[in-house]
RNA sequence: GCGCCCGUAGCUCAGUUGGAUAGAGCGUCUGACUACGAAUCAGAAGGCCGCAGGUUCGAGCCCUGCCGGGCGCACCA
């Protein structure tokens, strides 16, 4: 079932952004005027890192180490001649030099807390660039979609949500080849060997991107065993791209509607996108021709006459002389990476056009806009981005190198500077997945730990079945715990559980990993999942509902209205203090770790960082009672601490695409 | 052959861009539900960080070589 998500983003944590960024940027500045007096210090040399011990301090600097090179001596002189030099420095109770030579400092608790949790709003990050593209998921519109398509829309939206927390202006892109050979090998199968007319296909109501995946399949084994049907598939292809005839009707009809298929797929996973770039659109506005007319006149590219190239249009690779790419075949077509380049300037901008949209769907209050061909009534624009990351599998480095250097031939240094190829690893299939989904594997992929998943060859766990799995596992889970709570209830909340699994999974491992997948892994909703990081929101979430209820005041209220002179935190016992300071400092930490997510495009610290505030966060409220607590004004103090921890995790949830439910 | 990536606990993986005692989860073993929700929490065991050199105050991280595995190097995308 499709079930229609709310956005979480909108509610609940608009203003509060409580961040040790800001804390540490107004500290560097300050070390850095005071220790420049007397050393040759920058402000990069001062880096503010968290101590391995909440004992030794909140922050370390271990710049006498260079320093002491630098000015041939001892680490530990400079280290103590730096505590001088940064005594009484405001928001610092006192600074320890410890080891060899760490300076490190232990902020004024107090201070920090009043002055956190009353200044709310102010989180010291600021958008960069004009707007940002993020293009993703591209899916070719032939089949259904399986787990690897699923770890490149999780990376690309994930990315989007950051770039947007950051203040970005964010365009998502989708880009839709629905003319190339992936579809013709569909078109081919249907009309030669399903013989099916297009009113028949109409008709058909379930799982067309299911049926198309196994179509494909025998597609392309039979294309493989008859080459004399080659031909007729090369004719489907020319008459796809030029449009306008009974075969060019069949890819339309088909890559549509399975592209509708993709997108309901990854709406389960709270996945949306802005704007759908053809490939159609593209080759009838004629985008190439004008790239190509450019890189002629440039001289990137040139017509080759002698050698294996003869008769095509080649680029010369930068890296390496020896190699040349293939731009436009000998017969006069295009390649993919020519339309890519085509594309790549449209997205900057620079191609002085634009294509013309038409709605394709909606996703909550957001419209989807596919690009046409054609003019149509709608003055909307997309592209002209100052920067570009293209989410795509590190398998097509080289490829996204070619696109870049055609930017660069052209002259656009600035714009291949920031055009950023996002690369990750694929997914695999483990032997025991393989055996889970019944395919049959050549005695080659028998010999080998996992295998690559390849819709040509119909390997793969496809998308919705492992989200199938997952809600049919979760509504059971829930039905255990809520028996009493409505069927579309339970089926909700079951569709985010199970969207929180997929999106943690597919996060949690660097990009730079091969994941093989298992499904005992997928499935799992204990320990570092998407689940657990759910339910302590969920527990969180009840804390506050009871509070609610008995006091008629949300915790929002009780956190910006009652005074923080209450509580003084030498009140606390040292171990509750300890612990309270930990949880604090840890969150807020996010900032710190988003901008870190963005620059590293590492999305497994974010995730990491997620599961534990959450187990922090479990850890507190288990030793200290909240609502329990006889004391009010301690359970005043209770009641803000794991607010602040709430909202932090909030925040975190939704840049990770996970949503929380009022019970699980 | 050339280029890129990976090798860390029994398994799956982190490791903050060279910093302090290498961390999680799963699995195994102990313990905690008359509940602010046990999808949880507390604790234990488990490591020549592939191997060998080098760089330096300091190396899982950087350099060189080797071993093992993967992916690219199409007139496919």
């Amino acid at each position: 079932m499709r079930v229609k998500v709310q956005l979480v983003s909108q509610i609940n944590f608009v203003i509060i952004r409580i961040t040790m960024y800001q804390t540490k940027k107004i500290l560097r500045e300050k070390i850095e005027d005071r220790l420049k007096l007397e050393w040759p210090v920058t402000a990069e040399d001062i880096e503010l890192t968290s101590t391995p011990d909440e004992k030794l301090g909140d922050l370390a600097l271990s710049l006498a180490f260079p320093l002491a090179r630098k000015l041939r001596t001892n680490p530990r002189t400079i280290a103590a001649r730096a505590v001088e030099l940064l005594s009484g420095l405001e928001g610092v109770e006192r600074i320890e030099v410890a080891g060899g030579g760490y300076i490190n400092l232990f902020l004024d608790r107090q201070s920090f807390f009043d002055q956190k949790f009353k200044n709310l709003d102010r989180s010291g990050l600021e958008p960069e660039e004009k707007k940002i593209i993020v293009e993703h998921t591209n899916i070719n519109p032939n089949k259904a979609a399986h787990v690897g398509h699923l770890r490149n829309a999780c990376l690309g939206d994930t990315l989007a949500r950051c770039l947007r927390y950051k203040g970005e202006q964010v365009e998502v892109q989708n880009y839709i080849d629905d003319t190339g050979v992936q579809v013709v090998d569909v078109v081919f199968g249907l009309i030669e060997l399903e013989k099916k007319t297009l009113a028949e296909l109409e008709k058909m109501t379930d799982k067309f991107d299911y049926y198309c995946w196994d179509l494909y399949t025998r597609v392309s084994r039979y294309l493989a065993d008859h080459e004399s049907a080659r031909n007729r598939k090369a004719e489907i292809l020319k008459k796809i791209e030029h449009g306008q005839s009974p075969e060019a009707d069949y890819a339309y009809f088909v890559s549509r509607r399975i592209l509708r298929a993709h997108l309901a797929t990854m709406s389960r996973l709270d996945i949306t996108y802005d704007v759908l770039p053809c490939e159609s659109s593209i080759l009838r506005l004629k985008f190439w021709e004008k790239a190509f007319a450019r890189l002629k006149e440039a001289g990137a590219i040139y017509y080759s006459t002698e050698g294996e190239t003869a008769g095509c249009w080649v680029m010369k690779l930068e890296d390496n002389e020896e190699r040349e790419k293939i731009i436009v075949r000998s017969d006069g077509t295009l390649t993919y990476v020519g339309k890519d380049i085509a594309y790549q300037l449209w997205k900057f901008g620079l191609l002085g056009q634009d294509f013309y949209y038409e709605p394709f769907a909606t996703t909550g209050d957001r419209t989807i806009w596919i690009s046409s061909g054609e003019p149509t009534d709608y003055d909307v624009h997309f592209g002209g981005g100052s920067q570009v990351y293209n989410v795509i599998d590190v398998r097509q480095s080289y490829l996204q190198k070619v696109v870049v250097q055609g930017l660069r031939a052209l002259g656009y240094k600035q714009e291949a500077a920031k055009s950023i190829h996002f690369s990750y690893e694929m997914v695999a299939l483990s032997p025991r997945s393989l055996s889970e989904i019944k395919v049959e594997l050549s005695d080659e992929d028998k010999e080998r730990t996992f295998v690559e998943v390849s819709g040509r060859k119909g390997l793969g766990v496809k998308a919705d079945d492992l989200i199938d799995r997952l809600e049919e596992k979760a509504l059971a889970e829930v039905d255990k715990r809520n028996p009493d709570l409505k069927e579309a209830a339970k089926k909700l909340i079951a569709s985010q559980i199970a969207g929180s699994a997929v999106r943690y999974f597919m996060l949690k491992y660097a990009r730079n990993s091969l994941i093989v997948f298992d499904f005992d892994e997928a499935l799992n909703f204990e320990g570092e999942t998407g689940p657990y990081l759910q339910y302590t929101a969920v527990r969180l979430k009840s804390i506050f509902r009871k509070f609610e209820e008995k006091k008629g005041m949300t915790g929002q209220e009780l956190f910006t209205k009652v005074a923080d002179s209450q509580f003084d935190l030498s009140q606390l016992k040292p171990e509750e203090a300890r612990d309270f300071w930990e949880l604090v400092v840890y969150g807020s930490l996010l900032d710190e770790e988003v901008l870190r997510a963005i620059a590293t495009l590492e999305f497994a610290g974010l995730a990491k960082f997620t599961f534990n505030l959450c187990q922090k966060i479990n850890g507190y409220y288990h030793r200290y009672s909240v609502l329990a607590e006889q004391n009010e004004k301690l359970k005043t103090f209770r009641l803000k601490t794991i607010y602040f921890a709430h909202q932090r995790l909030n925040q975190a949830l939704d840049l990770l695409g996970i949503q929380v439910p009022d019970k699980m």
